[in-house]
DNA sequence: TGTCCGTACGGGATCTACCT
DNA sequence: AGGTAGATCCCGTACGGACA
């Protein structure tokens, strides 16, 4: 298997007729994530197993690429008086929809309370090259060979399944003040050989580093990397709103786009005193100096010494501030968002953040 | 390769050591 | 002294593995 920016070729097609050698790097790149996490790994069968017919598409659509159309599907239920058989026959009919196969047969599991649904390709020769196509992708990236955007995809599909992120709060009744405390990212692998390799790939790619604790591996994400994260696609769907808050919270609350929006919607192009700030932001006077000091070296304010009339208290000399042109743009980008946990506009806040992180 | 089934996961909650 | 994040504990089931 030859890896490129786009493609992923297999360069050796003696053994394994009638599978075509070109794939999208990117999906297949997903699907091996998939398949560390998720997938039958005793190189009999390609199998995958999940309750989330998403993550089914995301599996197969690549192996439809390499003209792969036989899959074998089932599904396990718990068949419990409480959960009824109509949820079973929704999660049926979304899977069908979403994935384009028939679920052959339903089997009783009673712990599966939602349904279940497996995938099999009985193709050892497939299955093999899956497992070996993931290994080689895994080691590529430890050594730091490969795009960070294939390694991005692969990512995904690793966490997608084995990946957990949490986004721990502030207790608080008014949902107002919730603050983020702290947002962590985790991945259980018993494999302690793949685990190693994770955590230096995350290490290396990304700048976040795991430890480990037994089958998990866990760190903490500061709001840079989650940003980065968000922007390079790996987030999982189902964690990708907290990402979101962690973001939407840290920025509004204390932030560098909550200050800006006080300081325009307060001062306009107005000069102001740092004295005059702390009221404002409600924040110490010595503190709003520091915070003023850094919105001015990235050049969204300006700043000038001038004299104060001489018969006031203190040195006669003071700095004033006022915000620049493009301080002012972001303001008005800011207060155009949408409150928190609305998604429509998100690209655009993004945008707004990585233009402020410059 | 269809079917069964035990546990390695996920996903929190909480405790605690360090930091500001 | 409160905040932050590292470390540990806990729980139920959705997976992967295994058997026939």
């Amino acid at each position: 298997v030859e890896v490129r920016d786009d493609t992923l070729i297999l360069t050796r097609k003696s053994r394994v007729r009638g599978i075509r050698r070109f794939a999208d790097a990117g999906k297949f790149a997903t699907l091996l994530g998939l398949q560390r996490s998720e997938g039958l790994k005793d190189g009999t069968r390609v199998r995958f197993s999940n309750v989330e017919p998403i993550l089914h598409r995301m599996f197969l659509e690549p192996l439809r690429e390499l003209g792969i159309n036989d899959f074998r599907v089932h599904a396990y239920y718990c068949y419990c008086q409480r959960c009824g058989l109509k949820k079973l026959r929704d999660a049926i009919d979304e899977f069908e929809k979403v994935t384009q196969l028939k679920v052959r047969r339903v089997y009783v599991n009673k712990h599966a309370h939602r349904p279940v649904f497996q995938v099999d390709v009985n193709d050892r020769i497939v299955a093999m090259l899956l497992l070996r196509a993931e290994e080689l992708l895994r080691k590529l990236a430890v050594k730091g060979l490969l795009p960070r955007r294939i390694v991005g995809k692969y990512l995904l599909g690793v966490l997608e399944g084995d990946g957990n992120i949490e986004l721990r709060l502030k207790k608080s009744i008014d949902s107002d003040c919730e603050k983020a405390d702290g947002l962590f990212l985790r991945i259980s692998e018993k494999d302690a050989e793949a685990a190693a390799d994770l955590k230096e790939i995350f290490r290396r790619y990304f700048g976040i580093q795991l430890h480990s604790y037994g089958y998990d591996h866990m760190g903490s994400i500061n709001l840079r990397r989650a940003l980065t994260l968000l922007e390079d696609g790996i987030i999982p769907l189902r964690h990708r709103d907290k990402v979101v808050k962690r973001v939407m919270l840290a920025f509004r609350r204390k932030g560098l786009p909550w200050i800006l929006l006080q300081l325009a919607d307060s001062f306009r192009d107005r000069w102001f005193t740092a004295r005059e700030a702390s009221k404002v932001l409600g924040k110490r006077c010595n503190h709003v100096r520091e915070k003023l000091a850094k919105l001015e070296e990235e050049g969204l304010l300006t700043s000038i010494k001038c004299k104060f009339s001489l018969n006031r208290k203190g040195t006669p000399i003071r700095r004033i501030y006022r915000l620049t042109e493009r301080a002012m743009q972001i303001a008005r980008l800011l207060s155009s968002f949408p409150p928190l946990n609305t998604f429509s506009l998100f690209e655009k806040f993004l945008l707004a953040v990585t233009f402020l992180l410059g």
